[in-house]
DNA sequence: TTTATATTGAGACTGAGTCTCAATAAAGCA
DNA sequence: TGCTTTATTGAGACTCAGTCTCAATATAAA
């Protein structure tokens, strides 16, 4: 069996055990979630479905997406520009993000001493920690260039 | 001179130096924020206001916070609710936050380890840290009975 | 004062995301 | 296979935070 057949084998069962139903325009979401690496807001999903003839509404997007969040399937996440974007969660490991405020360009990264320190502090507050965010904004690599002839 | 002169002087200078003028309105919005400690909307700063009989229209607070914001003044934060909050930034080092799911309470923290390892990690990538969103989300001591009632 | 122009307020507008409801389509059952 | 129940869909109305417009007003400098 494939990873995508084992991946919509597994949502199956998700949606079956909420009395959901498999609809084809939910598959249709999912293995185009499934085939990219993005960190996608709700209309670059529906623009590439509609790319490859795939019609669907902004509605069952956004609905879709929420199962898929719940299910473990998705990552929801905000840069903080107000809009919501969504990341492909499967075969990957927990990281955050660099995010370079000039051209938009995702950096993934993990690093276990910070993780550490997280449940260090949390548990100094008798906080019971449940997820977090972690974003480091600033100029990447290619874009230090034009920055600094900009002025940055 | 007080403190929250010196504030406001420092705000005149700011407008000065952007050539804005210093308004009845601009500074009755810094007053109030000068004066909470809290992480608010905008309509909680306005409604604020208001309870002092200070009538500004919501553009302006708006446009005010801007101002507040680029001039270091104030924080502009973002909880991943689509809602931005601002909080006081004057006399505060730097922090960031732990906020209860529960009932919205925000803890501030601060690590120095974290920020270092932030620092290191970027420069591994030689992208240019300008500035960072962490955030824990979970619930606090205060919440955690009630939420393990509710089956959290 | 007078003048030039920045600011304000009211409300129109925008855009992401949610909701409604009639039409449609799964899924279980006979 | 066809029938029935009910979850799902699509279109577009709606919501709500935040932005924009523009005439009226207020500031600051001369």
């Amino acid at each position: 069996m494939t990873i995508k057949n084992s991946n919509i084998e597994h949502f199956k069962d998700t949606l079956q055990r909420e009395g959901l139903r498999l609809t084809s325009q939910r598959i249709a979401i999912l293995e185009d979630i499934l085939a990219s690496e993005e960190h996608r807001e709700c209309d670059d999903i529906l623009f590439s479905l509609r790319s490859n003839q795939i019609s669907v509404s902004r509605a069952t997007v956004y609905r879709t997406l929420e199962i898929l969040e719940k299910g473990g399937f998705v990552r929801k996440m905000n840069i903080g520009d107000g809009r919501f974007r969504y990341e492909n969660k499967l075969p990957k490991p927990h990281h955050d993000h660099m995010i370079c405020l000039e051209c938009g360009r995702i950096i993934e990264f993990v690093d276990q001493e910070i993780e550490a320190r997280q449940v260090h502090l949390t548990k100094q507050h008798n906080f019971k920690l449940v997820r977090h965010i972690h974003q480091l904004f600033g100029i990447c690599e290619d874009c230090q260039p034009a920055a600094a002839n900009k002025g940055v």
